[in-house]
DNA sequence: ATTTATACCTAGTATTCTTAGGTATTTATT
DNA sequence: AATAAATACCTAAGAATACTAGGTATAAAT
């Protein structure tokens, strides 16, 4: 049986969005469902993002002027698609720097050598 | 006059823990104020930890055995300082991987190549 | 016919950080 | 000498954000 490991969920906090933003910015249109389905294939199920989070997540960044949508009906069923707003487009370079510096930070942070003494 | 740019605070969430960790196995011991000066000096200010943060997130590290304390006396001055125990230097261990880890999904994730189409 | 996958959503809870205080000693400045 | 700043600890209330656990409904697979 294939046990799948996920990272802990805190480690997902404050980059949620920034995620979000930089798929759409890479895939154009997509709605949450596909979201969740496309981050989980891209980290191999390391990384899931339940709906619970996602969908107050992208109602916010709409409400906030980041993504726009437009409703897609398959059949009777509903799609809704986001895209990403001019302003949207400035916030998610913006974060995805601040995000890689970020990165580079904690890097340098964890790999600090120990001092002498401390095995 | 020099403004410092801080990351973001939702960054700092679920890595404080980490850094914490990471720092006492580098360092040996120390005291909560230090930890504060300490990550502030290393980061070039980019990453300020809250003593509201700090506090909490040590007395539950030490509660749930991961740190151990002394007290050191300065005076009439009291400094707290905290060590890893056996458990916590697993812990670091661990911790300090899974971050490494998500770090490099994340960078993945971040350097994913814009669609055609998506300009 | 039933289960699984697709597709949306929200309410309550838990976690975790920030803000904004409080206390007290020591050192630096004026 | 008086005041301000730095050191050093702490907590409580609030905000932000994710999880759990539900709900609704259609389409596809077994």
């Amino acid at each position: 049986m294939y046990v799948c490991l996920m990272y802990s969920s805190e480690l997902i906090k404050g980059t949620l969005k920034t995620i979000v933003l930089n798929l759409l910015k890479e895939q154009g249109k997509m709605y949450g469902y596909e979201i969740t389905q496309r981050v989980k294939e891209l980290t191999g199920g390391k990384i899931q993002i339940t709906e619970g989070a996602l969908y107050p997540t992208l109602h916010s960044l709409e409400k906030n002027g980041e993504l726009a949508t437009e409703k897609e009906f398959l059949g009777k069923r509903v799609r809704k698609y986001y895209t990403l707003t001019e302003q949207g487009q400035t916030t998610t370079t913006e974060k995805v720097n601040e995000l890689t510096e970020f990165m580079k930070t904690m890097k340098f942070l964890l790999d600090l050598e120990p001092q002498p003494g401390n095995a």
